[in-house]
DNA sequence: CCCTGATAGATTGTTAGACAATCATACTAT
DNA sequence: ATAGTATGATTGTCTAACAATCTATCAGGG
């Protein structure tokens, strides 16, 4: 156990702050972030905002444009296929390697929360759905018992995020992903790395092209 | 060909400053970076090492402890090998997508970058050693076409640097490099993916080994 | 002699204010 | 309509200040 206790800055807190409010939504992608605005919302100095700022710049998820100022990212689809590209790589990775070492109590804390996810889906509970998604990663990640890739995986899976927002609610998709990720944890449960990667790696891929379809539909219209 | 001109800010010299100084080794794993020394070092104000240094804690080379402030990062064996693991299938792939879409230009750039990383081998110059290797991974990084492979290696390549600074002198490595980055540049010259991918990943483990052995001498020392 | 507590100096966290440089926009004159 | 100009907003940067926290030293008590 991690008995450590850490202060929490006021930046710490404004980092947090701007990267939720990022990846709920609440700014758009593309949207120009004034640091004006953004003292005001946060309550704090502008320097603090700027450092926050240059943080979240080191993260990719703001990208700044010298004396026009910082703006939140925003993906093209090309970017976004790269990005899809390595999650078939590393989470086909995370996958194997968690089925060679999770140990049970992570094995049947996955199938809860896939079980909530189902529930989830059932419910058509859009909100639920995204925090069980998130949920199941989060363990698997961990399980996974490699930190980089986890560190990378969440840099990836925030950028894709600003994407997503809509993939999801696609007609179909949610029970489609709901039997991808059975077959992960199937996998996984099975201590079969080499189905886990493949299935993880076939979630992706499919996951991919939802999003390029609802991607060019949303240019079509 | 990008025309684009951008006015050179402070706190991006400084960032890339740091950034070098950290890669160089002129500032050492694990040291503590005081904000009023590199303000001197620096010539800049205090907020612009401030903004500077938490870009840089977002590309993960600088850990902050609140109320401590922020150092070097210093790399485990643990996470060592972590990176290793990543690199294994990035630069696999990144290797394959060259063997397919590298253009005549870039594979012959390779081919020439490759030859003088062996003629620095021949003359044991170390240093020249760490820019034809940088070099050759710049175009194979770049001929691989996606962009976000590219950013993650360069970031992974950054942080096992740090630890890298003594590999490439252990005897025998760098001829035995030579010729495994051949092997890589037969492939893509070839246009073969998957032996590339191989290459790549073999050349990826046996500079962990090298590293691993490394460390190993180096804290029985 | 070791532990506790106090003191002082250094460093960080945070804010406020200032000003030049640059950008965006609207307006004007030709 | 185009070019040029004035104007306001925003960013980039610095200085100055102060409270909170850390670190190390040192004195006193058991």
């Amino acid at each position: 156990m991690d008995l450590r206790v850490a202060p929490v800055t006021v930046q710490a807190q404004a980092v947090d702050k701007l990267r939720e409010a990022i990846l709920s939504g609440h700014f758009a992608p593309g949207q120009r972030l004034v640091e004006a605005e953004l003292c005001r919302e946060l309550g704090v100095s502008r320097g603090s905002v700027r450092e926050a700022l240059r943080r979240l710049e080191g993260e990719r998820l703001v990208a700044s444009v010298p004396n026009k100022g910082p703006s939140v990212i925003a993906l093209g689809w090309e970017e976004a296929a790269q990005i899809y590209a390595v999650r078939v790589l590393l989470e086909g990775e995370a996958a194997a390697l968690a089925a060679r070492a999770a140990s049970p109590a992570q094995r049947a804390a996955m199938a809860a929360a896939l079980d909530t996810f189902d529930a989830a889906v059932a419910a058509r509970d859009s909100a639920g759905r995204i925090t069980t998604t998130a949920r199941f990663y989060d363990i698997l990640l961990t399980a996974c018992g490699n930190g980089v890739i986890e560190e990378l995986l969440r840099g990836l899976h925030a950028r894709i995020s600003l994407l997503r927002s809509r993939s999801m609610s696609r007609k179909g998709r949610a029970e489609e992903s709901a039997r991808e990720m059975r077959a992960i944890l199937n996998a996984v449960v099975a201590r079969e790395p080499d189905a886990a990667r493949a299935a993880a790696a076939f979630h992706v891929r499919a996951a991919c092209e939802t999003a390029r379809a609802v991607m060019q539909e949303h240019l079509a219209a």
